[in-house]
This record gives structure tokens, sequence and C-alpha cells, in this order.
RNA sequence: GUGACCGUAGCUCAAUUGGUUAGAGCACCGGACUGUGGCUCCGGGGGUUGGGGGUUCAAUUCCCCUCGGUCACCCCA
């Protein structure tokens, strides 16, 4: 075929469709189980409403175009704004706080990579209306609830948690202002994953001095939650944020997640719209891109417009979910599976094999037979292949009869039965 | 967007220093075993060697361009 699919989307063969529907399930069934309601939103949205406020980063990867009426529009690259205007458009008629989870199919236009295509699946949760931190407990539970369901341990995958509020007080502490802050963002996110010395670099391109360079790496020297307190946690202005986690903290051992999440100041996460806790599932090897990512976003529905709601959410997608099941051994192997495979000895008996498949399926059974007249051995090995448990098999002169064969095809267990009889039982 | 490496049937790979109609296994379809499948045997379809151009008597093999893939960077879901 000369008309391939575009880069970075994807086809779903049986097999794939298989694992991408158990990895939707999962999320569907979990999200019941914390009471989150599932919403959903139109794929294509207006230009501006990405380019208006959101994160500037993600305007440059829209998949936008003009439409025939002459409308600037982007196939949707996040849930959020859609869903901070739906909230909004009814904010006063909906029960708070919102529990509302989506799962859109989301595209970027960006280079294809490994976990990273053009399009993908993205499990949304969102709590809208709620300010108190055992939201953001709740919010993280039910993300880790989810990696629980799909068999993994929490030596698979970890959490790491950190508040915008108290980095920002420790830097403002260090003399660092609020324009500055943004760059520092930057940095203290890759704090990991590149050299001290070029980070430096950074920062001073970014017009800081020396003096609040050495400052900032002191604070952030300090990961563990414990020692910054010990440090830091007389400081009048930090002192409601060492609360807030404490609190955070124990509310995610109530909810019996709490083995699974370690704190670390230098998860920022990219988007400029977090103003609280924010945190990231990955998995513990570090193999792979973040699993899941969210946090607190108190006031992006006023800046897109809207009311004025505390609002916290997470986003999960199903490509780096997919490669670690698979790593891990907990993607279920798909296999084709009928209940009953119709087999005749004459291709006279056609037309009676459709009658009974049409009376099983009545009954709710998943039934095959051959469309072309086989021959009986290439029916057998069709039915097992096409994954049968059983196989009924018709001859002419037990059909006359009112009788047939049950063949059972994993054992080769053969019985006799009275047709009417044995498709009454099923 | 930048850089590196790689493109032979659906999949995994062959094809002697460039040498005739590019092969095999698996998969798929069918035949043999003619009232019963998984095994075995036999056969079939399927490739303008990613595409285009160049060098040569001759290109899967060498050169250029392009498209696609992988990885890293950038950025982030």
């Amino acid at each position: 075929m000369s008309l391939d699919a575009l880069p970075g989307f994807r086809e779903f063969y049986p097999s794939e469709l298989a694992e991408r529907n158990f990895i939707i399930d999962t999320w569907r069934e979990v999200a019941r189980r914390y009471a989150f309601v599932e919403v959903d939103g139109p794929p294509l949205e207006p230009l501006e409403l990405y380019t208006r406020k959101s994160g500037e980063e993600i305007v440059g990867q829209l998949y936008s175009f003009t439409d025939k009426g002459g409308r600037e529009v982007a196939l949707r690259p996040e849930m959020t704004p859609t869903l901070a205007r739906m909230v909004s458009a009814k904010a006063n008629a909906l029960r708070k706080p919102i529990r509302w989870f989506s799962i859109p199919q989301l595209f970027r236009y960006e280079r294809k990579q490994r976990g990273r295509l053009r399009e993908h699946f993205q499990l949304n949760v969102d709590i809208f209306g709620e300010a108190d931190v055992t939201a953001d407990a709740e919010l993280l539970a039910t993300a880790i609830d989810m990696m629980r369901a799909f068999g993994l341990t929490s030596s698979d995958v970890r959490a790491r948690v950190s508040d915008r509020r108290l980095l920002r007080g420790l830097l403002v502490l260090t003399g660092i202002t609020d324009e500055m802050l943004p760059g520092v963002y930057a940095v203290v996110d890759k704090l990991d994953r590149e050299p001290r010395a070029s980070l430096e670099a950074k920062l001073r391109a970014g017009g800081l001095h020396d003096v609040f360079i050495g400052r900032v790496f002191e604070v952030l020297k300090h990961p563990d939650l414990d020692t910054l307190r010990d440090r830091y946690g007389d400081v009048p202005e930090l002192r409601e944020d060492f609360t807030r986690l404490a609190r955070y903290f124990e509310c995610l051992e109530a909810l019996g997640v709490r083995d699974w999440v370690e704190f670390d100041l230098s998860i920022v996460r990219g988007l400029a719209y977090y103003t609280g806790i924010v945190f990231e599932l990955f998995d513990a090897k570090r193999e792979l891109r973040a699993i899941c990512g969210g946090g607190r976003y108190d006031s992006l529905l006023k800046q897109l417009g809207g009311t004025d709601l505390p609002a916290l959410g997470f986003g999960m997608g199903d490509v780096v979910l997919g490669e670690l099941l698979r790593a891990r051994g907990r993607m279920p192997v798909w296999s084709p599976a009928v209940d009953v495979w119709v087999a005749y000895a004459d291709a006279g008996l056609l037309d009676d094999a459709m009658r009974i498949a049409r009376r099983l399926r009545d009954r709710g059974r998943s039934v095959e037979f051959a469309l072309g007249g086989q021959q009986l051995s290439r029916q057998l090995k069709a039915a097992s292949a096409a994954g049968a448990r059983e196989a009924l098999v018709l001859q002419p002169e037990e059909l006359e009869r009112g009788d047939a064969v049950v063949r059972r095809l994993d054992t080769g267990d053969e019985t006799r039965v009275r047709l009417d009889e044995w498709i009454g039982a099923h």
C-alpha cells in the first residue's frame, strides 16, 4: 500500500486494540471506585482555546488548520481547557466538589519518539471546587490505585511529590523574585538529568547573579522533607506549607498509598499553570518517561475567563503505561475466544448450522461456523484457530434424530447430546 | 527543529570481492490423511530489495537526493 498511516498515528489490530481496551477498562473501573463520573468534549476546538492562555509551550505543537468555514481550529492537545469551559458554564448547577474523569484522544504535531506519538489516549481525572489538601491526597491515591489495579506494585512504580508554594517560598527567601521563578523552575525540573555546570550556565543566561545561583542550589540540596523542615520549619512564611504537606502525607497514609510516595522538591512539572502540590508517577527503574503527572491549578479556570474555582487533576497516557505493562509482564495476552463452533459433516447441513447458530446467538453465545462449505477436518482446524472452547458437530443421520455431538476442543472429549436440550442449557 | 544510525515478503532473516528468473523459516490460503482439529508431508499467493536519480556490460550491494524508522537533544502528555 502506498498510502501508509500518518507518522505518529497508530493502527490497532485485534491484539493491540485488546491492549488499549484493557487499559481503558481498568481506568474506568478504578475511576468508578473513586466516585468520579465520566465526561467528554469535542475533539476539535477553536484554536484560541489553546492560544489564549494555557501554556504557550503547547501552541507550537498544535495540530491546527483552517476549516472550510474559515475558522481557525485545532485537534485537542489536552483536555483541561475544555473541562474548564464545561465546568465554568454550569458551575453554579454542579454539586461541589465536582469529580470528573475523561478519556480523550489527544493530538500534538511533533516528532515521533518512543513513548511519544502524535496521538494518544489520556485519562484525565479532575476535582473542581475543593481547596483542601485532602483533595490532593484523594487525587494521588486514585492515580496510584490505578497502578495497583494493573497489577503493578510500589517497587514497580514510584510517585514523587512536591509543592510549588513551598519551593517558591524557599526561593523567595534566597532573594529570587517572581520574575525569575519560571527560569528557575525550568532548571529545577532538570536537576537530576543535567550536570550542575550546565544548569548554572542556564541560570546565568537567565540573568541570575552567581550569588543567587549558589543559594538556589543550597536550597535544592535538601530534597527530603524532614531535612527541609529542620532547617526552614521556623520561618513564618513557610509554616503553612510545611503543615499542609504534613497533612498531605497523613491523608496518603489513611488512603493506603503512603509507601508509593516520596517527597522530591525538584518536581515542578512543565506546565506553567500549576499552583500547589504537584506529582509524577514513573517506573522505579527510570527506563521510561513519566507515566502520569498532575497537580493543583487553582487559578486556571479564572484565567481562562471562567469561574474562580480551585481545581486539581492529573493526566495519564496509554503509550508509556502500555510499555511499562508489557515490560513488567502485566499486559494480558490477547487470544480470540469463541464459545461454540458449529461444524457440519456435510455441506448440505450448512443451513441447519446457521439456524443453530442463530438460536445460540439469541442466548448471548459467541458462535462461528465455516461460511464456505469446507470439509470437516478444515472446520475443526479453523475452530481451534478461532479459540473455540467446543465444537458442535452435525451429522445428517444424527441431526435427523435431533442429536449432535459436542466436542471439547481442549481435551478432545466428545458427548452425544439432544440438540434442543443442549441449546436450552446455554 | 538539530544530530547519529538504519531501511530485502505480514514477521525474523539469507543472497559468495557488484554477476543470471532475490531465497528460507514462521504466518496466511489450499491439497493429502476423503465422519473430526493441534502433528507430518505437498503445493499456492505474496517482494518494481522504501521511492527517485547516478556510476557500471551488470546494483539488494557503490554514490547522491528524498521518504520512512530508531535513538539522543529540544520540549512535554
